[in-house]
DNA sequence: GTCTATATTTAGATAGAC
DNA sequence: GTCTATCTAAATATAGAC
């Protein structure tokens, strides 16, 4: 039936957009190769080509995979009333991640670090893809009625996505640890 | 002469790491191909193998070269006397390369986001350049009386960091003046 | 729709003339 | 020491059988 072909067609190429995704954050963009890709998502290399005429396509599906979720996961943190508890929640959601970000960079912060290099379109969608986490912080910043609610926003962006950096680096988690709670600090000073 | 010979040799070995840096600073290290480097540094791309036997080692040379560099810059820093007032220099120092930095972000920043991904000795070389600026800050906070002077140079580092990449990321300069200035208040809170 | 085999391109590296 | 021509390896992409 097409169902159970469409569900394998989607199945497959849902497993490359995750396995795009998962070897990219590992690797960077340049050094991943698209047989790398069809390894990771059990596909055979020739195939690939089936779902995505270049390279590129993919890169750019995986730029939309981290941008779907990222939107997702900011809705999911309007659970909390207060912009000051939202806000709050950004921050231990970011710093739970700090294991990996030791080992591999924030996800969305390498993504733009590496692509913003090119002038193709890609670097314009991780431009997006970062924006999304300043606006809504701007939004939260300014219902707490701040005036330079956008200043703030990009210093906690900027914050997080510096100790992301330097947790990288220096591969040390405990960095990471420590500036969520002086940030957490900080928007409580706000209030 | 000995003299002549060997100068026409530093000066093409110390074009080739020029045109390293530059050309990587621009495209990254993985786009970049020797003959990039080459055509940058005006040597025919044979003649590069004979100063540097492998990428990796252009690679290095162009690492050891900004980590030069970052050392004389924060030496002359010193020239201040009070540890605030070289803290804010350094900020100042830093905030003056925004037109750059918005065009390819922080030459140290990129370089580690890039090569952390590798398992090689460069991600280590990489490790060493951007601990030196903590490094120094640390000092610096420490000399004004702080105990926690690690974790505010940290701070201090990851939040140039983080804003330099949202700078380069969305192409705007003026992020860096604005966070410039919080910065600067910031240290003159914590005299 | 799926997959193997292969064409094409490019870049790192080397051999060897000068 | 300098440079040209070329080898080799690897990666993107395609052709075409199934």
């Amino acid at each position: 039936m097409t169902d159970s072909l469409s569900e394998r067609k989607q199945g497959k190429r849902e497993r490359l957009v995750a396995g795009a995704r998962e070897v990219i954050y590992r690797h960077g963009v340049e050094t991943t190769t698209i047989a790398d890709i069809a390894q990771a998502a059990d596909v055979p290399v020739g195939n690939v080509y089936y779902y995505f005429k270049t390279k590129d396509e993919l890169v750019a599906a995986a730029i939309d995979g981290h941008a779907q979720d990222a939107q997702a996961a900011l809705r999911s943190l309007e659970r909390h009333r207060a912009p000051q508890a939202r806000l709050k929640a950004l921050v231990r959601e970011l710093m739970s991640q700090r294991e990996q970000v030791a080992d591999y960079g924030c996800p969305l912060g390498t993504l733009c670090s590496e692509l913003d290099k090119r002038a193709d379109g890609l670097d314009r969608s991780c431009s997006e893809l970062l924006r999304l986490p300043v606006d809504w912080a701007e939004q939260q910043f300014r219902t707490m009625g701040r005036r330079d609610a956008r200043d703030l926003a990009v210093a906690l962006i900027a914050a997080y996505q510096g100790i992301a950096l330097l947790t990288n680096t220096f591969r040390d988690p405990e960095l990471m640890t420590r500036e969520g709670r002086r940030l957490e600090r900080w928007i409580d000073s706000l209030a």
